[in-house]
RNA sequence: GGAGGAUUCGCCUAGUGGCCUAGGGCGCACGAUUGGAAAUCGUGUUGGGAGAGAUCCCUCAGGGGUUCAAAUCCCCUAUCCUCCGCCA
């Protein structure tokens, strides 16, 4: 939700935010007449309700006989209170449709335009030169590490199963994450899959990704696509204490990748499920540009392990999320691909979740909203399938970084059995 | 899935239609007392919104209803607890 006092303190900042995403303008000035008509109706309202709270104060301390007359009058004001409180009411959520129309304000410096005006900012490594390099999905297959005919079987496209190498693979790299992220003060957390549609809606995930998430129609709940969900839903309606708070957050995702026919249709890249270690971060709205560098110097830290080529993105304001004003992927290099493919990304949300979600913290000008950002720390098929494929051998094997061995006992190099 | 019970301020609790503009205790903050502290005493202490301010509105799990008037009566929902059933 649009933080609605910079709207009115400065609408030229967010008009100029909508044209940087292609969006429309004219949303800020429906959005100003909302909260105008809004304003109005709770000041009709207020003065009513002023009014018959004084009549029944009196009605209890009169006698009897005055009491008669001064409940006739009070029902007839009763009447009219209701319909105020009835124009309050739907003037509101008036308000409240125009605020949630709004896209989060994007970051003085975000690239404007779409996909293709996103700017790289930083490239790190030499991509590894081979010759006929093969892809993830053959080397999975001659280790024994991926098995996607079967997943194909079990569940359809886009599933797999892990095995073998694969399956210690997933638990080595979810170990490698999680301590780094321990060892950098982040709070561990297995969180749940499943989430209430308000926590959903909450992280902005209801709008324009509707399609994109799986609902569980009988239940009324929603499977996360991450577990950024059910972190800035755990202290939906809270006041912090201390900020900053940091959560490393495993889980399950699920993405219905509803629209992505045809795309990264081979192996297990773009998939509808898989695991996920989050850093979550909840700050104070002043330090969160500097977390959302912190949350990127992190993921580079665990690039570095993996000992991958990538470069860094700084993301055009056309292609962000709702809830995102700033978003910065890091893409690593896929041999057989001979292209940059993004392994992980690190949102700065500012203030706009945490108003949904009604999480503030104290500042001595009283209970703010808080700034909530997130960043990939790990998803894991995707980076397997990069290892995979960026640390093939010419001879078949796969080279294992050193970080990650003392993960898989010690192991070197996988080769097939 | 079934049957009961509960939900009031950070925590514990009082509260069966108007004296609740929600009382008390704990905790916390500030002050007095003290050489300093403990103890004691006093003052303040749910949160949100509007306003320069005095003030005003909303808030007793959430939503709806009855009433001139609801923490209190009625309906729905959520959560927690106990028991039964099922179960890793």
């Amino acid at each position: 939700m649009i933080d609605l006092k910079l709207v009115r303190d400065d609408p030229d900042r967010v008009r100029a935010s909508q044209r940087a995403r292609g969006a429309d303008e004219s949303l800020v000035d429906a959005l100003l007449a909302a909260d105008d008509a809004r304003r109005a109706a709770l000041a009709r309202y207020e003065a009513l309700r002023a009014e018959q709270n004084e009549l029944n104060r009196q009605v209890r301390s009169v006698s009897s006989d005055e009491k008669q007359a001064l409940i006739a009058k009070a029902r007839h004001l009763a009447d009219e209170v209701k319909a105020a409180d009835a124009e309050r009411a739907q003037a509101e959520e008036a308000l409240r449709e125009a605020q949630t129309a709004l896209p989060n304000v994007v970051e003085d410096g975000v690239p404007a335009g779409g996909e293709g005006n996103s700017v790289v900012l930083d490239v790190v490594g030499t991509p590894p030169q081979l010759e006929n390099p093969r892809d993830h999905v053959e080397i999975g297959a001659a280790l024994k590490a991926i098995d996607i005919e079967r997943g194909a079987k079990v569940s359809g496209a886009r599933f797999y199963f892990l095995t073998g190498i694969g399956a210690q693979l997933e638990f080595a790299l979810v170990n490698l994450a999680m301590a780094q992220a321990t060892a950098a003060g982040f709070i561990p957390v297995v969180a749940p899959a499943l989430v209430k549609p308000e926590i959903m809606a909450g992280t902005g995930f209801l709008g324009e990704h509707a399609a994109e998430v799986y609902r569980l129609a009988d239940d009324d709940l929603y499977l996360v696509g991450t577990s950024e969900v059910a972190l800035a839903g755990y202290h939906a309606n809270e006041i912090l204490e201390t900020v900053p708070v940091r959560y490393a957050g495993f889980s399950s995702c699920f993405r219905r990748e509803a629209g992505s026919y045809g795309k990264d249709t081979r192996g297990i890249i773009r998939v509808h499920w898989f695991d996920k270690v989050e850093m979550f971060s909840y700050v104070a709205t002043e330090d969160a540009q500097d977390e959302h560098q912190r949350l990127l110097a992190w993921e580079r830290e665990f690039m570095d392990k993996l000992e991958l080529a990538y470069r860094v993105v700084d993301i055009a304001a056309g292609d962000l999320g709702i809830s995102a004003a700033r978003k910065f992927d890091i893409e690593a290099w896929f041999p057989s691909q001979g292209a940059y493919r993004e392994l992980t990304s690190t949102s700065n949300c500012t203030t706009f979740q945490s108003r949904r979600l009604n999480i503030r913290t104290r500042t001595p000008a009283g209970n703010q909203p808080v700034a909530t950002l997130n960043g990939t720390l790990c998803a894991v098929a995707r980076t397997i399938a990069c290892l995979l494929d960026h640390h093939q051998q010419p001879d078949g094997t796969v080279y294992v970084p050193a970080a990650l061995r003392p993960y898989l006992g010690g192991r070197e190099v996988l080769a097939p059995a």
